[in-house]
RNA sequence: GGGCAUGUGGCGGAAUUGGCAGACGCGCAGGACUUAGGAUCCUGUGCCGGCAACGGCGUGUGGGUUCGAUUCCCACCAUGCCCA
C-alpha cells in the first residue's frame, strides 16, 4: 500500500476532480464574510513563464488561505488580449492576431490550469472579444459625455518601430526609448484622444484607507507631480500656428522679449525658413546626443539657435524672435516656452549670452512700498519676486504680492483681463500629462466615434456597438492603422444628421481594457448585457487583495484608480478606491553560471584573436583548478563570457576574490573563429565552437541569454506541488532573485518526506509503552505554534518563512516518531493540522494524503484553518540566557513562572558568572522575563 | 544631482516591541544503508586559535544612545529602482 510519491499521478487526479465537482466556484454567499483576490490578468504571449508562477502561486495560496480561514473567496482569471506583439508578428508572418491570440489563450490555459490553483474558470475575461471590448467603447462614450474626453492637436511620442504612438509613461529612461522595443521615440504632431485624468491628480496623490506599499504610493505622487497655478497663452507664429504656452507668471508676459521651443518640436518643420534650416538642422542634431539630465542642469552653459521666425506677442502684438534651445525639453509642457529674461535666470543667462532683449516689468519695493526700477543693462541676474508691474500696458501699476500661484490678487488680475481678452486661460498643470488614449494600430479596441462634414465629432449610439474590428484588414507596417485602408469599414453614416460620415480609425491604448476588468469579472455569463452584474457588485466589490508587478506603479496601476474614480463620480460605481490591498512580487532572475575555461592557440591580427585551436576544460572543472588566466603571442587563456556564430569572447584577467563586481573588471577578448578552427570539447564528438558554455551573471531571464526556467519543464519533472512551495519557499516574495535549481531540490526533499512520514504512520496502532507526556506536549506545542506562525505569515505575505515553518514541524516530528508518539492521539492531531496547513501551499499532495491515506472527507480545501490551543502552547519551563555586560555567558533551564529574585540568584551562581565577577558585587543585575538576565559588572 | 529601497555565513534567507544573531533550505564534511548513488536516513557546519575544555572576533564602514543594537540616531561607502 506504500506507493511513492508520485506527483504526476496525484496532480491530475485530483485537478480533474476539482474541476468536475466546481470546487472552486464563487458564489454570492450573504452568510459569509466576502473576500475578493485579484492578480494581474497575464497578455497571451504564447507560453506562461516562471514569472506569471511567481506572481500567481503564492496570490493562490493566500486565497486558499483565506478561505479556509471562512471567507467566500472569489479568484478569477482572464486574458489581457489585445496588444502591439500579436499585430508585429502578423505584419511578419501573415497569420492573423485573432487566431494567434486565441491559440495562445488556448495554451496558456492549459498551463494556468496545471498549476492547480482555485481560479473560477466561468468569469474569465478576454479582453480581444468583442463582448469585451464593447464595454470599453460603452466607457469610452460615458466618458465623452461626461467631459473627460477631448481631441486635440499636440506633439505626441511616437515609436517608429511599434508604429504608434505612446503615452507618456510608456516611454522610458533618460534615453526615451519605446518600453515594448527599446527604440528611441520620436515626435510627431498628430490629432490624439486625451482622457482627462489630471482632473483627477489632487485625489490621486491621496491613499486614504488603502494599504498599499508606501514605494508605490511615492511612485504616483512623484509622477503626478506638484500642482502649478498660473495661465495657458496663446502665442502665435507669423505663419499662424498656435503655440500654447503654460506660465505661473502671467504678469511677467509684457516682458517677454522672446520664445524658445524644444529642438525637436515638430513645429519647426513647418515655420524655419529655408536659409535656417541647415543651422537649425545642425543645432538639432547636436542636441539630440545630450541626455535630458545634462540639458537641465542649472550649471550648464545654455546654447540655441536662431530660428529665423516669429511669434506675435498675444499682449502687446509685438514680433518677437524665435529661438531653439535645448533647455527647452519636449517632454517637459507643450515643449514651447514664453522666455521672459528679466525675471527668469535661465531666460537671462541665455538673453545675455545671444544679445536678446532684456525688458523689467515687475520692479521690486523698496521699505517705504515705492518701486525700484530695474535696469537692463545693469542688472546681474534675473528678478524673479514680488513687486509692481510695469511697462505693462493697461495691467501697469497691479501690485504682484506673492509672485505665485492664483491667491495673489495681482496675478488673478492678469489672468481675468487675459480671459475678458481672449488671449489665455487660468490653467493648472502638472508633471502628470493628460491621458493619451489614441494608437494608430489594429488589434485593439476601435474607438467609437464618427466624424461628419457637418456635425463635428459624436459618439456611436450605444445600440450599435460593438464597433467591431473588420477581421478581412491587410498588413502593412504602414505607420497608420490598417483600419484606415480597409476599402469599406470607416464609412458610415453621422448619428446626428444622418449624412455620410467617417469612423474613427485608431483604437485604444490597451490600459482601458484593464482598467475595469476586475468589474467585468462580477458576472456569470451575461457579458453580453451588461459591463458587470449589479448583484454581484454588491457583494464582490472593491477588491481586497490585488497582487501583481510593481512596473505597473505609473502605468496600469494609476489609470484604474483613475477610472474608479471617474466612473464614481458618473454613478456606476461607489467608494472611493477599487483596490484595497496592494502587494507586489519581486521579479525572477537568471541563474549565475561559469562559462567554460578554454585554451586557444592561434594568432593575433590587431586586437582580434585568430583561433586556431580551442581546448576547453570539461564542463564543471572547479574554479580552483582552472589553470592561470593570461594571454600571450600565440596562445589565450580564459573563461568563455559571450559567442556568436563567427566567435567569442574570453575573458582572460584573473578573478580577485575581494572584488565585489568581478563582472565589471571583465578583460575580454575578441576571438575569431573560422571554418579551420580545430575545436575540443571534452565528451563531446566535433564538437563547434557554439557548444561553448558561456559565463552569465545574475540578469533578467531572456531568451537570448539562454537562462530562462521553463514552468512546464519543472512541473513535468518535479510536479506543480514542489514549483509552487519552491517558488515560496526560496526567496522574499517581495524581492525575488536569481533562481537556483539546486535549492529547489531542498523543497522536492521536503515533500517526499512529508508523503513518507504521513503513509508510513497514519494507520499506525497506539504504542504499547505510553509515550513521555514531556515529549507529547513538546509535540503539541510545536504543533500550535505552527499554526500561529503560519497564519501570521499568510496574513503578511511572508511565504518563504510559511515554508520554513513546516519544514521545521517536519524535523520536530520526525523526532517525535523517534520518541514513540506515532498511534497516539498526539500523533494524529499533528497529521490532520499538518495536512491542512499545507494545503494551501501544496493543494495536490495535501488532498492525496488527507482523502486517501488519513481517510479524512473530501475535499481538504473546504476543511476550517486549524486554530491555535492556547493550553499547548503554554510552557512550563523555559531557557534564560545569562549575560554578563552584555555578552552571553550561560543559560539556565528554569520554570516559566519564576521570580525575578530567583531567577537573578540562579544567573549569580553559575560558575561562568562568579568567574567573571572575581568576587566583586555586580552593579547592577537586568531581568527580563522570559528572556534573560543581564549582570552588568 | 534628488527621492525611495537594500546591505546578515560559501549561497538563498530567518530573527513580533531594542533582549540568546545565523531558524529553514542549498552547498560542504563525516557516517549508516547499498552492487551502485545524483535515492534515503543520521551527525556536524559563522570566522580565527585550540586535540579539547575554552577564548577571541562577528549583521557594509566609522561614530553615537543604551545594562544590552541586525533592530534606534548621525555620517560615509556600495548596490538597485524611480525621477530630474
Amino acid at each position: 500500500m506504500a506507493r511513492a510519491y508520485d506527483p504526476q499521478r496525484i496532480e491530475a487526479k485530483w485537478q480533474a476532480r476539482w474541476e468536475a465537482d466546481g470546487l472552486y466556484h464563487s458564489d454570492i454567499d450573504p452568510s459569509k464574510p466576502k473576500h475578493y483576490a485579484l492578480t494581474m490578468f497575464p497578455y497571451p504571449s504564447g507560453r506562461l513563464h516562471i514569472g506569471h508562477w511567481y506572481a500567481m502561486t503564492p496570490s493562490d495560496a493566500r486565497a486558499r488561505f483565506m478561505r479556509m480561514k471562512g471567507y467566500n473567496v472569489l479568484f478569477p482569471m482572464g486574458f489581457d488580449a489585445f496588444g502591439l506583439p500579436a499585430e508585429n508578428a502578423a505584419i511578419k508572418t501573415g497569420i492573423h492576431p485573432k487566431i494567434s491570440t486565441y491559440r495562445n489563450i488556448e495554451h496558456m490555459r492549459k498551463q494556468l490550469r496545471s498549476m492547480g490553483a482555485m481560479f473560477d474558470w466561468r468569469r474569465e475575461v478576454v479582453t480581444c472579444d468583442p463582448k469585451y471590448y464593447r464595454w470599453n467603447q460603452w466607457w469610452f462614450i460615458q466618458f465623452y459625455k461626461h467631459g473627460l474626453v477631448y481631441r486635440k492637436k499636440a506633439p505626441v511620442d511616437w515609436c517608429p518601430r511599434c508604429n504608434t504612438t505612446l503615452a507618456r509613461e510608456q516611454v522610458i529612461g533618460e534615453e526615451r526609448v519605446c518600453e515594448r522595443c527599446g527604440t528611441p521615440v520620436i515626435k510627431k504632431n498628430l490629432e490624439q484622444w486625451f482622457f482627462r485624468i489630471t482632473d483627477y491628480a489632487e485625489e490621486l496623490k491621496r491613499f486614504d484607507g488603502l494599504d498599499w506599499p508606501e514605494r508605490v504610493k511615492t511612485l504616483q505622487r512623484n509622477w503626478i507631480g506638484d500642482r502649478s497655478e498660473g495661465a495657458t497663452v496663446v502665442f502665435r507664429t507669423e505663419q499662424g500656428h498656435e503655440l500654447e504656452v503654460f506660465t505661473t507668471r502671467p504678469d511677467t508676459l509684457w516682458g517677454a522679449t522672446f520664445m524658445v521651443i524644444a529642438p525637436e518640436h515638430p513645429v519647426l518643420d513647418e515655420i524655419v525658413p529655408p536659409e535656417y534650416r541647415a543651422a537649425v538642422e545642425a543645432y538639432r542634431f547636436q542636441a539630440a546626443r545630450v541626455s535630458d539630465m545634462d540639458r537641465m542642469a542649472e550649471e550648464r552653459e545654455k546654447t540655441g539657435v536662431f530660428t529665423g521666425a516669429y511669434a506675435i506677442n498675444p499682449v502687446n502684438g509685438e514680433r518677437i524672435p524665435i529661438w531653439a534651445a535645448d533647455y527647452v525639453l519636449m517632454s517637459y509642457g507643450s515643449g514651447a516656452i514664453m522666455a521672459v529674461p528679466a525675471h527668469d535666470q535661465r531666460d537671462f543667462e541665455f538673453a545675455r549670452k545671444y544679445g536678446l532683449e532684456i525688458r523689467p516689468v515687475i520692479f521690486p519695493l523698496d521699505e517705504e512700498g515705492k518701486p525700484v526700477p530695474l535696469d537692463a543693462a545693469t542688472m546681474t541676474e534675473a528678478y524673479p519676486g514680488p513687486g509692481v508691474m510695469a511697462n505693462s500696458g493697461p495691467l501697469s501699476g497691479t501690485r504682484i504680492v506673492k509672485a505665485k500661484g492664483w491667491d495673489d490678487p495681482g496675478i488673478m488680475k492678469v489672468i481675468e483681463w487675459l480671459e475678458a481678452q481672449g488671449i489665455g486661460k487660468r490653467a493648472v498643470n502638472y508633471r502628470l500629462r493628460d491621458w493619451l488614449i489614441s494608437r494608430q494600430r489594429y488589434w485593439g479596441t476601435p474607438i467609437p466615434m464618427v466624424y461628419c462634414e457637418k456635425c463635428g465629432w459624436n459618439p456611436v449610439p450605444e445600440d450599435q456597438l460593438p464597433v467591431a474590428l473588420p477581421e478581412d484588414v491587410e498588413w502593412k507596417p504602414t505607420g497608420e492603422s490598417p483600419l484606415k485602408f480597409h476599402p469599406t469599414w470607416k464609412h458610415t453614416t453621422c448619428p446626428v444628421c444622418g449624412g455620410p460620415a467617417e469612423r474613427e480609425t485608431d483604437t485604444m491604448d490597451t490600459f482601458m481594457d484593464s482598467s475595469w476588468y476586475h468589474l467585468a469579472y462580477l458576472q456569470l455569463g451575461t457579458l453580453d448585457k451588461e459591463p458587470f452584474n449589479p448583484q454581484e457588485y454588491a457583494y464582490w466589490f472593491p477588491v481586497d487583495t490585488y497582487t501583481g508587478g510593481i512596473e505597473h506603479a505609473t502605468m496600469h496601476l494609476l489609470y484604474v484608480r483613475f477610472f474608479h474614480k471617474a466612473a464614481r463620480d458618473m454613478g456606476f460605481v461607489h467608494g472611493d478606491e477599487p483596490m484595497m490591498q496592494l502587494r507586489n512580487q519581486g521579479m525572477v532572475l537568471g541563474e549565475p553560471r561559469d562559462g567554460h575555461f578554454v585554451t586557444i592557440k592561434g594568432h593575433w591580427h590587431d586586437t582580434t584573436f585568430h583561433a586556431e585551436e580551442i581546448r576547453a576544460l570539461p564542463y564543471g572543472t572547479p574554479r580552483e583548478q582552472w589553470p592561470a588566466f593570461g594571454k600571450g603571442d600565440d596562445e589565450v587563456r580564459g573563461e568563455v563570457y559571450a559567442k556568436d556564430e563567427v566567435g567569442l569572447k574570453v575573458r582572460v584577467n584573473p578573478y580577485d576574490p575581494n572584488d565585489n563586481d568581478p563582472e565589471k573588471h571583465a578583460d575580454l577578448v575578441v576571438v575569431q573563429v573560422g571554418p579551420d578552427t580545430r575545436v575540443h570539447i571534452p565528451g563531446l564528438e566535433n564538437a563547434r565552437h557554439l557548444d561553448l558554455v558561456f559565463h552569465l551573471g545574475v540578469e533578467k531571464m531572456s531568451k537570448s541569454k539562454g537562462n530562462v526556467v521553463d514552468p512546464d519543464d519543472l512541473v513535468q519533472r518535479y510536479g506543480a506541488d514542489t514549483v509552487r512551495a519552491y517558488l515560496m519557499f526560496y526567496a522574499r516574495w517581495d524581492k525575488g532573485g536569481p533562481w537556483d535549481s539546486k535549492n529547489i531540490q531542498g523543497v522536492e526533499r521536503w515533500l517526499r518526506r512529508v508523503w513518507n512520514l504521513v503513509t508510513e504512520t497514519a494507520a499506525a496502532a497506539a504504542p504499547e509503552a505510553s509515550p513521555d507526556p514531556k515529549a507529547v506536549r513538546a509535540l503539541r506545542r510545536k504543533v500550535h505554534q505552527t499554526i500561529q506562525r503560519v497564519t501570521h505569515d499568510f496574513e503578511h505575505f511572508e511565504f518563504n518563512t510559511i515554508v520554513a515553518a513546516l519544514m521545521e514541524l517536519l524535523n520536530a516530528m520526525q523526532k517525535a516518531r523517534q520518541e514513540g508518539l506515532v498511534g497516539t492521539p498526539a500523533w494524529r492531531e499533528a497529521l490532520e493540522v499538518y495536512l491542512r496547513l499545507m494545503a494551501p501551499v501544496t493543494p495536490h499532495l495535501a488532498e492525496e494524503l488527507w482523502v486517501e491515506v488519513l481517510g479524512k472527507p473530501y475535499s481538504i480545501h473546504t476543511q476550517a484553518w486549524p486554530e491555535a490551543d492556547p493550553d499547548a502552547l503554554t510552557v512550563e519551563e523555559i531557557t534564560l540566557a545569562v549575560q554578563v555586560n552584555g555578552k552571553v555567558r550561560g543559560r539556565i533551564q528554569v520554570p516559566a513562572d519564576i521570580a525575578e529574585a530567583e531567577a537573578t540568584a540562579q544567573a549569580l551562581a553559575l560558575p561562568a558568572v562568579q568567574k567573571r565577577l572575581q568576587g566583586r558585587e555586580p552593579r547592577k543585575v537586568i531581568y527580563v522575563p522570559g528572556k534573560l538576565v543581564n549582570i552588568v559588572v
